[in-house]
DNA sequence: TTCATTCCTG
DNA sequence: CAGGAATGAA
């Protein structure tokens, strides 16, 4: 069996020892990455040639089982620890003098006379520039960020390798964050992520075998020209394929590829490859490199097609197949489950709004908002719709069940697969977290309004960003487009692929669809609305609070902060009274019929600097008056001395609380005047 | 006790 | 404007 295939070398192999080590390494390689790889075979076959030679040559670091599992092994564990240092000594000045001088080969006990060996080394070293040269254009493909050289010597640097090197360098450099990615990925979501991650492992899988490759051949090389260095070199060389083959955790599933073939190793099969090749190579030297060449190149580009055409068949089977997902010609994105989503449809002609109150809204309601209505609890947020402007009262709803940035940056609420997952996810947290310290106290802490915490879970609560989506959005212009882009960018990355140009007409407004803005915190526009709203009402029922902000997803602590906002309104409003009632009391206001509130009043423009600080809002009448009375109230109490009781306002309260009016329905649909 | 509101403070 | 204590109603 270990001769097997040594009759079918050249004529000159027949004088090199048995190469007990050839079918020495087909036994003890697992079959996952040389099985039916034919670059594999192709490789082992060059590379058993130059085995050969320098097994002949040097002295072995493990001489007696160099290849076998358990030497290999403990190598491999030598070699981890022992990596830097004992690649050190290849520097690129010693690879200089070695490569310069070939006549340090030692003739060997088989007879190879020096001319061959001399032969031999100048022939391989051209060889070497070739196949470097075919390397470096590979690393000048995004495919080279994979190639990190983990199957190179850390220390291996001739002079053409150098420049590698430098190049390598920055490619892993490249490649950490990739890997961080991936958890962050994986929790986005479930099930593309996961085949997402599957393609990008098979990816992965061929970069790194390519990696490997490129090692070998420099190892190769290496081999030939530094038999000086060869203990080092056989750690190196050892270690090729220990992180190759035998690595726990490394295992090659690489499907689209002969990389991987699962198969029970057919030795007969592999033998007859290997002679073929064997005898092709060298019988005809000098199209070995052309062959590699091309052979490398053929698989990498047979591995990445497939790699892409399988992503965009998930692409497409995601976005546009999934039965929880259909567009609509308005360009709707929406899932049919509970975990729905309504985009905003234009023109505001022919949207419709989706309003989370029972009291229907005045424009039409689709039967999914219905359905949302009816799926929908106190406790659940409310699916709100996108206030427009003053001139589009029943425009554009941009609905969301759930609101999705957690954890995430807050571009990435565009990711539909994402949302829901986050959705899922937030959903689980918010009502099963016994941790009131967790989501929902940041949920419920109204105060990190401006002021953004580097936390990360305070990013998606970040007002600021919130604000800034409404405040940037020119009135009446679309909305909800700003994260696009960064949205396609994140799904690309999400799946691991390197930037692929999109066709815009396709996928690009596939994304563009599932744009959502999602306003889980109150921003300055809701309060500026509030106080607006304030002239209408004093005590806002929580219907109205819905009603009118409808764009926010009410939850307990939104809600009371809406509260509190109009409780503390209330309380500047009655201080005022209180203050200008006594105020006129002291300038001798003797009647209460002369106690009047106009637009010319002191008090009137102390409310409306505190409401409606812009001055760009039309104070109704009706507000007015409701002032005079309370300040009436406020006179005359004081006038009765009633103020010495304790609760003496609460009688005035009592008044003032039936004197709200309703609020206009154009505040549904706005954030300002 | 719970919840809503007011009162007080920063 | 928010947080928290105080208050009162249910």
């Amino acid at each position: 069996m270990h001769h097997s295939s040594s009759s079918t070398y050249p004529e000159d192999r027949t004088e090199n020892p048995p190469s007990f080590l050839h079918n020495n390494t087909y036994k003890s390689s697992p079959p996952q990455s040389n099985g039916g790889s034919l670059i594999s075979t192709l490789l082992q076959t060059t590379i058993e040639s130059k085995r050969t030679l320098q097994e002949s040559t040097t002295a072995y670091y493990l001489p007696d089982a160099p290849m076998s599992s358990s030497a290999l092994t403990n190598l491999n564990q030598v070699d981890h620890h022992s990596r830097s240092t004992t690649m050190a000594p290849l520097s690129p000045a010693s690879q200089a003098s070695i490569g310069a001088s070939p006549t340090r080969f030692r003739p060997n006990e088989t007879g190879l006379t020096q001319d061959w060996m001399l032969e031999l080394v100048d022939r391989h070293r051209a060889k070497r520039a070739r196949v470097e040269n075919i390397i470096r254009g590979m690393a000048g493909s995004p495919l080279s960020v994979y190639f990190t050289g983990e199957g190179f010597g850390e220390g291996e640097t001739t002079p053409t390798s150098h420049l590698q090197s430098e190049m390598l360098e920055n490619k892993r450099k490249q490649r950490v964050p990739q890997h961080q990615d991936l958890p962050r990925t994986e929790g986005v979501s479930g099930k593309s992520t996961d085949e997402g991650h599957t393609l990008r492992k098979q990816l992965q899988t061929m970069q790194r075998l390519l990696g490997q490759l490129q090692a070998r051949f420099i190892q190769v090389y290496e081999n030939q020209t530094n038999e000086s260095e060869e203990e080092d070199h056989h750690s190196t060389w050892n270690k090729e394929y220990v992180e190759t083959e035998t690595s726990p955790g490394e295992v090659f599933l690489d499907p689209y590829s002969e990389f991987n073939n699962k198969m029970p190793l057919d030795r007969g099969h592999l033998g007859w490859k290997n002679n073929k090749l064997t005898d092709y190579l060298h019988s005809n030297p000098d199209n070995e490199d052309k062959l590699l060449a091309d052979i490398l190149k053929y698989e990498l580009s047979r591995a990445v097609n497939s790699s892409v055409d399988s992503i965009f068949k998930n692409i497409s089977h995601t976005f546009v197949k999934s039965p929880q997902l259909h567009v609509e010609d308005g360009g709707m994105v929406e899932t049919d489950d509970e975990t729905m989503f309504l985009s905003s449809r234009e023109p505001a002609s022919t949207s419709t709004h989706v309003d989370s109150m029972s009291r229907l809204p005045p424009c039409s309601e689709s039967g999914m908002a219905q359905q949302l209505q009816e799926i929908q609890t106190e406790a659940l947020s409310l699916v709100v719709q996108k206030p427009k402007s003053m001139t589009r009262p029943c425009s554009l709803n941009l609905t969301v069940k759930r609101p999705l940035h957690f954890y995430q940056p807050p571009f990435l609420h565009n990711h539909p697969t994402a949302l829901q997952e986050n959705h899922q996810v937030l959903d689980n947290v918010k009502h099963n977290s016994s941790h009131p310290d967790t989501i929902g106290e940041l949920q419920c802490r109204p105060s990190t309004m401006g002021l953004p915490t580097p936390e990360i879970v305070d990013l998606p609560w970040d007002p600021v960003i919130v604000r800034s989506k409404v405040t940037s959005r020119p009135p009446g212009s679309p909305q909800a487009h700003q994260p696009m882009t960064t949205g396609h960018h994140v799904l690309l990355e999400s799946l691991g692929l390197p930037h692929i140009k999109m066709d815009r007409g396709s996928f690009q407004s596939m994304v563009k669809r599932t744009s959502y803005v999602l306003n889980e915190s109150l921003t300055t526009q809701h309060l500026k609305k509030a106080k607006l709203m304030f002239f209408y009402t004093r005590y806002p029922s929580s219907n109205v609070l819905k009603t009118f902000f409808s764009d926010v997803q009410l939850t307990r602590c939104i809600t009371s902060q809406l509260i509190k906002w109009f409780s503390n309104f209330r309380e500047f409003y009655y201080i005022q009274m209180e203050k200008f009632a006594r105020q006129a009391r002291v300038e001798g206001v003797n009647s209460v019929k002369d106690v009047a509130v106009s637009r010319d009043s002191e008090l009137f423009r102390a409310l409306n600097m505190h409401y409606n600080k812009a001055n760009d809002f039309q104070v109704p009448d009706r507000f007015l008056e409701v002032a005079e009375i309370t300040l009436q109230e406020f006179y005359i109490a004081i006038t009765l001395a009633r103020d010495s009781d304790p609760s003496w306002k609460k009688a005035i309260y009592k008044v003032i609380c039936k004197l709200d009016s309703d609020v206009p329905t154009e505040f549904k649909a706005r954030f300002t005047t």
